[in-house]
DNA sequence: ACACAATATGACCGATCGGTCGTTTTTATT
DNA sequence: AATAAAAACGACCGATCGGTCATATTGTGT
């Protein structure tokens, strides 16, 4: 059933929850302003109620789209390299090549929304939690695949955390201190550790 | 000279400010409301203007009691284990012992800042920088005492980096996910690279 | 005793917030 | 062609925001 109405409604829907991702990755997802979101996206204010109920309907679906995103520019490229640990250290460095490349103007949509939510309870927290499951789930998933095939020796759940916390600390190292020394940082630390970890270094580069 | 005006100003000022970081640890520096800040301080709105010119002025204040606040929950306790490789590991447990025990209600109050200001550029985003850079700064001279004592072979700003990635995400880990699996995790995340690091790991627990 | 400075207050201001409402325009269905 | 629904808008609402101001109270130095 082709419905042009609907096609027409999902292209505005479309570019707000991309501007909305876009300037919550700055200001939070309580930061957006329903009147500055309206001037990005260059649409009226009232407008968005023909989309959403309220600002937390939108919030919602801004976290889906965040993760759709993150699938897309994270976990699809990293997909390229060969299961084991040559994969694991490719979505470190599609996490990175993601910050790096400023695909978000504030880094992280899902580290600011963690931070924001992390003690505020709500449907908008369940949600950030999941897809936070979600991604750590796959992380800790694609260690196990290493580790199933000889080439690392580590629980997945302690290393996914490792590689997480390594990552995500680069967002706010790069923009409050030297930008490429951070990253530099963040890629050594998971490239030493997963070195350290492995019986097949060789898989990975030396620096 | 004995101000007894100034002695009490100092009284609600330190109040007021301990308020605002524990708010703060919460919702932000932004997130702070001055109206909820007063009723939870116990004063009136427009008491704040005696003591801060703006909002402003209160947030730059309000890093520089956080800041004394890590110290003397953090720093100091850690300066009782003996320089060297214990005292780096200290350090990393007294601020997982500072999270744990909810010293701040939202967690870490410069972990928040820091999120909510690395793309905001002002006063309050070079006092937040400054203040990371201080602490930065003392856990790398820490290891860099190790290192001197031959207890630890690393660069120490690239392990600096480390510890400090791997604690900060305990702050979300534990909120969002399952917390003693989190404190357990950044724990043995720092634990493992130290005494992989030393040539006297027997100085640190095994477990 | 007196003048002055610090502390604190309640009333009030313009701006912005999230959200509602009535209306118009566009488009798919019949 | 008629109708119903979706999309989008401008005007407007009460609440809250950061901040000002005139004023009352209190403690301090001379």
């Amino acid at each position: 059933m082709a419905d042009g109405r609907r096609v027409r409604g999902q292209r505005s829907r479309e570019a707000i929850l991309g501007s909305a991702v876009a300037l919550a990755s700055v200001d939070g997802l309580g930061g957006l302003s329903l009147g500055r979101l309206a001037e990005a996206a260059g649409v009226s204010k009232s407008g968005f109620f023909a989309h959403w109920r309220d600002k937390q309907e939108l919030q919602l679906d801004a976290v889906e789209w965040a993760a759709r995103q993150w699938v897309e520019h994270v976990i699809v490229p990293a997909s390229a390299a060969p299961k084991g640990v040559r994969r694991v250290f490719a979505l470190h460095e599609a996490r990175l090549a993601f910050y790096r490349d400023g695909v978000l103007p504030g880094g992280c949509f899902f580290f600011v929304a963690q931070v924001e939510f992390d003690d505020k309870p709500g449907p908008v927290k369940d949600r950030v939690a999941q897809a936070m499951n979600d991604w750590l789930g796959y992380l800790e998933h694609t260690v196990r695949e290493a580790v199933d095939r000889g080439e690392l020796r580590a629980d997945p759940a302690q290393l996914a955390y490792e590689i997480e916390a390594l990552g995500e600390a680069a967002v706010t190292h790069s923009r409050l201190r030297d930008g490429p020394t951070a990253f530099a940082h963040a890629r050594r630390a998971v490239l030493d550790r997963l070195r350290a970890l492995s019986p097949t270094p060789e898989l990975l580069p030396e620096d």
